[in-house]
Order: C-alpha cells, then structure tokens, then sequence
DNA sequence: CAGGTTCCGTACGGTAGCGTATGGAGGCAT
DNA sequence: ATGCCTCCATACGCTACCGTACGGAACCTG
C-alpha cells in the first residue's frame, strides 16, 4: 500500500535512519568549526554515529557531500535574503540598520562561521565561488533596493550596499574586542556611518544624526 | 679566520643552502595559496626541491614552522603599516585614501592571499589569533590617527579606521566583478564614503572632493 | 690529513583519510 | 515464510602526511 509507505517515508522515527539532509547539516555543523579542510567524511560519521559505510550509500563520494553542503547553503541563504531585506513602506532605513545588526558577529556567530568557512572555501573552489557569487549578487541587490526607496541615487545605493557586505564579512574576521572598550557604541556608528546618507538625503539637515 | 667565516655566511650562493628564512618564505608563498591546512612539510620541501631531512633540521616540527610564519607575517605587517600611514602634514586624507586604494584586492593580490589565508588561520589558532588581534591594533591605531590629524573627533576615527579595515578585508572575499560593470569606480565612491567627513569635517566645501 | 660540524637524503614506522567490497540486519511485498 | 530492498557495519587496499633514525657528502678546523 502506498498509503502505507508514505507515512514511513514521513515518520522514520522508529529507526534512525540516515537521509542526505542528515548529513548535509551535520556537515556544516563540523564545516563552521573546522573549515572544509577539516569536512571529513570519517570524522563526520563519528559525529553521527555511524560509520562511514551509511556516507557512501548515500553520497557517492566527498566530492558528492561538499555539492549538497554548497546547496543547501546557498538555498537557505537566498530564503534568508529576501526575509531580512522585505521592508514596510517607510520603514527601509531602520530596515538596514536591522540587517548590519543580524549579521554583526556577536548575534548570530553560528551562522558567520558558516559564511566565513565557505568564503575561504570559496577562494579555492570554483563550485563554491560560483555559489557565493549568486549569493552576493541577490545580497547586494535586496541591499540596494533598500537605499534606492530611501531615495539615495543608484551609484551611492551600490557603493553603500557592496560597502555594508564587506564590512559585516570583514569585521567579522578582525579581533575589535580588545580595541575598543565599548564595542556595542562602535559598531552602532559604523551602522550610522554605512546608512548615514540615506537620512540625511532629504536635502535638510546636513548636521542631524 | 672569522673574517672568511662571515664571507661565507653573508655569500652562501656558493651552495644552495637553506636557512629558517628561506623555508618561512617558501611556506607563506604555499600558505597563500593552499591555506594552512595545505601547508604541509613534505609538499613544501618538493617546492624547494629538497626533502624533508632538510626541513627537520631546521624546524623542531611543523608547529615550529607555522609559529616562524607568523612571527615572520607579523613583522612585515607592522613594518609596513608604519610605511603607509606615515604622511606628510596636510596629506593625511590622501594617505587615506591610497591605504584603501593599497589594499583593495586587485593590487596587491598575492598581499591579500596570504593576509586572508593567516586571518581564517587565526579563527581556529590562538596563536594566529594573537598575532593578527596585534597587527589590527597597530593598523587601527595607525589609521585612527590618520583621521585625527583631518580633524575627525576620536570616537568617529576610531569607527572608520574600523569601518576602512573591515570593508578593506571584506571585500577581498567577495565577488564584485560580476556585480557591476564599472569596479573601479564603485570602489572609488566606496573609499570616498569611508573618508568623506574627514574633508567636509573642515566645515566647508560639502561638495569637494 | 684527520676529525668534527653542518646540512641534507633515505628509509622506516605510525596515523589518518578516501573509496570499495562484502556481508548482514531489518523492513516490505507476495 | 521467502525473497527483495534499504541502510549500515566491517574489513581491506591505497595514498598522503608526520616525525625519527641513520648515513653521507661538503665544508671547516686544527
């Protein structure tokens, strides 16, 4: 019965049974903590308890994995994309200041070590490169059409948005806990300085915060 | 005879004999393009055409290497910020501007390898991790002054040092070139939004450049 | 020239990882 | 119950790498 199979297709808590997706996010687990070079399949079995016997029936090699891990990445990062950068009319300033906030370090440090694993990935693997670049590229267009409605101009709305990208991926690979004593006020006007002209593009006052 | 000792020290090109300097040389060229974990004894060694005999002669053990490295990196960088944020009176927003323009990837990309490969080095290494959090003190310090002398209150120079050096790293990880058709420029409007109010701080001419 | 030192090659044991082959346990169908 | 299919364990060969032991060549010193 087919009625029969599909509830154990959608209920296999019965049996631990493994699925790619299992693996694939296991994999990014140990991806954030150890970089690409330390995705191994054996010590990713060991993590979920099984041999490496489970990987190779459901991966054809390693190879196999890092294409799902890429992705799967890429999928949720596209998905989060569009989330973040969806703005009430009149509410895209804050909007931005909202997106500088999500991807500042200290929040969200999983998800960072993920992007930065798979930048540095990236560098090496033209698979990767290619996935970051489609990511960027959706990134920095979501970015600019939130300057845009705050009525900066096109050129500035681009400069602002490759240059508010670069900042979180920077300074999320800089040490700034020990330069600074108060990190939170430093990075509240870095976030004012990156959507500064975006308020004060109403043509008035040139000296408002 | 000391004399012709030190001859031969300062004149070794008779033979092809290695010192630490030239393995740490060698491995940071490696360690740019492989990334630490590519950085491997036997790989290096058929780099330099010798065996591995050789490196251990010179290196108690691999981690011996990698903390040469870093020492190696360490200095270089710092001799280096002092060179470039050293300007002339009257020149310090200029020198801003071409401390932006230095590091921006296409120019110096073998710099930008290594500086990318030692900074995801340090988030998994201690040792790394102290040596860069001590190049980006030097650094910030260096640019932070550089923004005072333009007559930047402190607490906004200390946020766009932040900001250049963050953006600066950030954007050598990213794919702009298929983002828009004129990099040049956008880079250009980039660095001018970085260092803008270090020129219209001097409470005239807003539109100058 | 004899002896010591410096520097490097060769050979070895040991570990970790990739990929394959094969068997086996459990669920599913007839 | 029997056979098939799914999923995983075990065992194996292979390679790459680390670190050590030892030998030897080139050079210096006396």
């Amino acid at each position: 019965m087919s009625i029969l199979l599909r509830m154990e297709k959608t209920t296999p808590k019965t049996r631990n049974q493994l699925d790619r997706k299992a693996w694939v996010v296991a994999a990014i687990e140990l991806l954030a903590k150890e970089g690409v070079a330390g995705l191994r399949v054996e010590l990713l079995a060991k993590h979920l308890k099984v041999t490496k016997g489970s990987f190779y029936w459901h991966f054809k090699d390693r190879r196999d994995l890092l294409d799902a891990v890429l992705e799967h990445w890429k999928d949720g990062r596209i998905r989060d994309i569009v989330k973040q950068t969806r703005a009430e009319p009149g509410q895209e300033l804050s909007q931005i200041h909202h997106v500088i906030d999500v991807y500042s370090a200290s929040r969200s440090r999983k998800g960072m070590m993920i992007e930065l694993a798979v930048r540095d990935w990236a560098r090496r693997d033209a698979v990767a490169g290619q996935v970051v670049e489609e990511v960027d590229t959706t990134r920095l267009e979501c970015a600019r059409s939130l300057f845009l409605a705050c009525g900066v101009p096109m050129a500035e709305a681009s400069s602002r948005s490759m240059l508010l990208y670069a900042y979180v991926f920077g300074v999320s690979l800089m040490f700034c806990d020990r330069y600074s004593s108060d990190v939170e006020s430093l990075k509240r006007d870095i976030s004012d300085l990156i959507a500064r002209s975006a308020s004060t593009r109403s043509e008035d006052t040139p000296e408002a915060r």
